[in-house]
DNA sequence: TGTGAACTT
């Protein structure tokens, strides 16, 4: 069947309508109406593939339970569907929320839609991910990161204030996202059976086709297709181009850049494709200073990856000054759903990176990826659960299904940290395990970290050395902080870094922390990045601890806990560090001269070199992670008393209750 | 005696 619409820009476009199959219509925005569109830079914003089909979806939107909508990046499906929301009125009664995997994403949408409906971003349309919020009473759009959507769920068991919750990006199939198609499907339920709740609308999104799996896990929801690309966008692939240095494609891609920079239109941005924040770091130094010089014509290199501060990555999306070309170096973060202002030149450089790999391998990048809920530790997302109300995890019915001994695993130490208890129950003759949530338990979820982190603030309390556990936690649920040696550092020097201490690397962090601190009040701003560098601190990195620190802290003061000090007694703080990390103690054992883990004997592990104890032979340490290269190795460890860890282990235990 | 990098609460 083939329609005719007309939309508001009085270009006429054919759309095809098909109905498939029962379960599914199909909804096509075919590209003809593209080329009868005048240049995008004389349009208020670039015509949308999805413009074509709004109107029905409008009528889709206020009509279906649960809607699967199927469009390419560019389609405007993320900054159209949640304004169209608005159009259907699901505004009325509470708030649209849409999720994002990324800060980044979120931050950009939320902008240009806030732009796009002609308000400030926090009023009518906000955005919220953790350290920001900004959203307030008025607002009806909120793009939002589907990790804290989740943590909302805790606290809110039925997502009570939102009318609807849109998923995007749900082909990324990340961690956070699956646990949420879990849990909407299930709110739904619930919401649609209590008469006393507004039903909840749920908008899955996805730029891939294989949509059957989503469609069927909820009820054969139908689908729709929005085909069709967005305004025109140049691409080049940096091998295509004279490849100055085979083993450099840092130095390739500028290169490509400033060739490029010569022969385009000033106005013409250019995004730029990297694999990690030091190569941009680098790739912006080389164009700075290839531009050292330059008078008119004039590059403004530019970053653009998740640890970039909000307001650096914000630059990104701004307008360079005229007679600047502004080039953004990016992580695969801008690779999906965003569309940066004033990109026409794309340079890709992963094709060069490709070539280095045998064409079996390159097969294998191919496929898609694994679903990260099948490879990762489910304690976290199990608590969470437990939290919100779930009794039988080890049922727990996803899109994928976690092997089950993965999840008996993370069951068991949940168990084992004594913040749930499991009781076995036959029904209908198979064994299903029912969780309850211990108030140890309670506590733990209430701090957005690793349970066992959280377990050594709720120690730490009891020992009054909260206020430096929350130190620790903070930095070992953060990124590492420091900056990579120079190879040129000789082996000596490496391990007489001034912070270490013959206690370990969790105090190590602690001396960190307190001499930043001191060194922040006498020292000058430059003085203060200096002394960073020279320390091999990354002293963003380590404002991103000092939040994520706050956040906790801020936690504790909300449900009263004690904030006390233990001053030089650091001592104790090893001691609440024991008691979260008990299941990763280890014995020195003489014989095979290496560290036994004491929960499974035949376990033998090393010290990281990059831990300060690495030269000490301590008789007992526990861990924070393992890692395996060649051998297996413990990352970020502490000296230990192995009296303890026999404390920790005891279910009677006081300092935990 | 040696880290994949990116993402997230």
């Amino acid at each position: 069947m083939t329609y005719l619409i007309n939309n508001n820009s009085n270009v006429t476009k054919r759309v095809e309508f098909a109905e498939n199959s029962d379960s599914q219509s199909t909804l096509r925005a075919n590209g003809l109406g593209l080329s009868l569109i005048k240049s995008y830079e004389e349009l208020e914003r670039p015509e949308l593939p999805i413009d074509a089909v709004s109107s029905q979806l409008v009528e889709i939107l206020a009509k279906n339970d649960t809607s699967i909508i199927i469009g390419e990046t560019g389609s405007g499906k993320s900054t159209q569907v949640p304004q169209l929301c608005v159009k259907a009125g699901l505004h009325e009664m509470g708030k649209i929320g849409i999720t994002q995997p990324r800060r980044v994403a979120a931050f950009a949408l939320a902008n240009r839609v806030a732009e796009e409906m002609e308000t400030q971003v926090g009023d009518k349309v906000g955005y919220k991910f953790r350290f920001n919020n900004e959203t307030s009473e008025e607002t009806n759009v909120v793009f939002l990161t589907d990790g804290i959507l989740l943590r909302e769920a805790i606290f809110d068991s039925f997502l009570s204030s939102y009318t609807t919750i849109i998923i995007d990006e749900a082909h990324e199939r990340s961690l956070h996202t699956d646990i949420l198609l879990y849990l909407l499907r299930m709110i739904q339920k619930q919401r649609r059976e209590n008469s006393d709740m507004n039903p909840l609308k749920l908008v899955i999104m996805s730029a891939t086709m294989n949509s059957e799996k989503i469609s069927a896990y909820f009820d054969n929801a139908p689908i729709y297709y929005i085909e069709g690309r967005t305004y025109p966008v140049e691409l080049f692939y940096a091998n295509s181009l004279t490849i100055k240095d085979d083993d450099d494609y840092v130095y390739n891609a500028v290169s490509v850049v400033l060739d490029l920079h010569e022969s385009e239109p000033i106005d013409h941005d250019f995004l730029v494709f990297l694999t990690g924040q030091e190569d941009i770091e680098k790739a912006q130094k080389m164009v700075k200073d290839d531009q050292k010089n330059a008078t008119t014509r004039k590059i403004l290199p530019l970053g653009l990856y998740a640890s970039l501060s909000t307001q650096m990555q914000a630059r990104a999306f701004s307008k360079a000054p005229q007679g600047t070309r502004k080039v953004i170096f990016a992580t695969n973060i801008a690779e999906t759903s965003l569309t940066i202002p004033g990109i026409r030149i794309v340079i890709d450089t992963g094709r060069v990176k490709q070539k280095l790999y045998s064409s079996q391998e390159y097969e294998k990048m191919d496929e898609m990826p694994t679903p990260e809920i099948l490879r990762s530790n489910l304690c976290g997302v199990l608590l969470e659960l437990s939290s919100i109300g779930l009794k039988s995890p080890s049922t727990i019915k996803l899109l994928d299904q976690p092997n089950k001994e993965n999840i008996e695993a993370a069951l068991d130490m949940l168990e084992k940290i004594n913040a749930i208890t499991v009781k076995k129950k036959l029904v209908k003759n198979v064994a299903k395990s029912f969780v309850e949530l211990t108030s140890l338990g309670k506590k733990l979820s209430d701090f957005p970290v690793d349970p066992i982190f959280a377990r050594i603030l709720i120690a730490a309390e009891k020992l009054n050395c909260l206020e430096e556990a929350l130190t620790v936690v903070a930095f070992i649920s953060s990124e590492d902080v420091f900056l990579p040696l120079p190879s040129s550092l000789k082996e000596e020097e490496k391990y007489t870094r001034k912070f270490d201490t013959n206690e370990g690397d969790h105090i190590k962090f602690l001396n960190i922390f307190r001499a930043y601190k001191s060194a922040k009040n006498s020292l000058k701003h430059q003085e203060l990045k200096e002394w960073c560098v020279s320390n091999c601190i990354n002293e963003r990195r380590l404002q991103n601890v000092i939040k994520a620190r706050k956040q906790l802290r801020d936690t504790c003061i909300n449900k009263k806990y004690n904030v006390g000090s233990c001053g030089l007694n650091t001592s104790l703080l090893r001691q609440a560090i024991a008691h979260g990390l008990f299941m990763n103690a280890c014995e020195y054992d003489p014989v095979s001269k290496s560290f036994k883990l004491i929960s499974s004997p035949g376990i033998k592990v090393k010290i990281h070199p990059s831990s300060c104890l690495a030269m000490h032979r301590p008789t007992t340490i526990v861990f924070t992670e393992l890692v395996r290269t060649k051998d297996l190795f413990a990352r970020t460890v502490s000296l230990v008393d192995a009296e303890w860890i026999k404390k920790a282990l005891d279910p009677q235990n006081g300092l935990l209750s």
